[in-house]
DNA sequence: AAACAAATCAACCGCCAACAT
DNA sequence: GATGTTGGCGGTTGATTTGTT
């Protein structure tokens, strides 16, 4: 049996929304709230409206605060990095970012921002045959953005919060009505984590006298420090700036794999030089966990796959030596199959 | 000025998880 | 436990706007 459909679809009307039904909406959620049901609520005004339609225009665009377009170089940043950090979960990107919305954000990464970035990409794999130096220079500065970022977001946006990164989430800025989820409790954060993939340990449930509990294995961004933090920035940038030029075409998001890095392959990563070097570590202690991110570490679980020796000098910087034929011929096909489906053909080519 | 292409973005669709019965 | 309902999310579509020839 099918799913009964959330409305009378014949009765329903579709398409922009009018000021009158704006106001309609608008006064009535302000005055009365949800009431806790989107699906009655467009019958109780009188609008000839699905409720999950209500719904998302309420939340995209009468909600008090929001803000339209005139993403700031600061946003730019914020969502990219949360981007190659948690990939597409644009609710949670957009809690991050005050007065934006998921579908603004999705909207502006889509259009504008991966294709900023992918220009940006190409111009750094440019940068890197020409020369390594202006790499550097290259890095430095993003390094330098992303923690002007991390400085300067906590007073312009949320002086009250943890910084954005890297500790996800943090909780939302000021929801506005009083029905919406908020997460200023440890069950509401342990929920989120959760369902982002975080995993605790059995005991968790113990009490934690209002703090998070320590066992929480959560991914690659998992400490509180910034100072401890600092390399896996850095490792992050050599990630961006010497990955494939599919991750960031892609529309899909990063492997979940991301979320199940758990305590100990972070100090594996950590007590590495690299983060380079931390990942073939991990690889080899535990290589079916990397599964889905061949794009990322391509040569390296290749290696371990077919044999070679794990810890041998794996040339990150030439990642991009990799994109095969059948693969790099043209990143459209690519958007269309999965990054797994990649990775499979990347290892038939590769053959045994 | 007209025609076309590209970019933008509001809205819809369908899936899934949580919750209620 | 099974089934139905709702809310929430991410992906996609298509109308509109903007830019180019």
């Amino acid at each position: 049996m099918g799913r009964a459909p959330c409305c009378d679809k014949a009765n329903v009307k579709k398409g922009p929304w009018s000021p009158e039904e704006d106001a309609k909406l608008k006064s009535y959620i302000e005055q009365h709230g949800t009431g806790g049901n989107w699906i009655a609520l467009p019958q109780k005004i009188g609008l000839k409206r699905c409720g999950k339609s209500c719904r998302l225009r309420w939340l995209n665009y009468l909600r008090p605060n929001i803000k339209h377009g005139g993403f700031s170089e600061e946003e730019d940043n914020i969502i990219c990095s949360l981007y190659i950090s948690i990939g597409s979960r644009w609710s949670i990107i957009a809690a991050q970012l005050p007065g934006r919305t998921d579908n603004d954000i999705k909207n502006y990464w889509n259009t504008r921002l991966k294709k900023k970035l992918l220009g940006k990409q190409r111009k750094d794999q440019h940068a890197r045959k020409s020369t390594s130096q202006k790499q550097e220079i290259l890095r430095k500065g993003m390094r330098e953005n992303i923690n002007h970022m991390v400085s300067s977001s906590s007073s312009d946006y949320n002086s009250n919060q943890s910084p954005y990164w890297p500790e996800l989430p943090v909780l939302p800025p000021v929801p506005y009505s009083n029905e919406e989820p908020r997460f200023n409790d440890h069950a509401s954060i342990r929920k989120l984590l959760i369902k982002l993939g975080g995993r605790f340990s059995d005991d968790d449930d113990q009490p934690t006298n209002g703090t998070m509990n320590t066992n929480l294995q959560y991914p690659l961004v998992s400490t509180n420090s910034l100072v401890q933090v600092q390399p896996l920035y850095d490792q992050q940038i050599n990630m961006l700036s010497s990955a494939p030029l599919d991750v960031l075409n892609t529309t899909s998001s990063l492997p979940e794999t991301l979320y199940t890095i758990d305590a100990a392959d972070l100090s594996t990563l950590q007590g590495q030089n690299s983060f380079q070097a931390g990942l073939e570590q991990m690889i080899c202690n535990n290589p079916q966990r990397l599964d889905g991110l061949e794009f990322l570490c391509g040569d390296i679980l290749v290696n371990h796959r077919t044999g070679n020796t794990c810890g041998g000098s794996s040339d990150w910087g030439d990642m991009n030596s990799l994109v095969l034929p059948a693969v790099a011929s043209g990143y459209e096909g690519l958007q269309q199959g999965t990054l797994q489906e990649c990775a499979i053909d990347q290892l038939r080519y590769l053959g045994p």
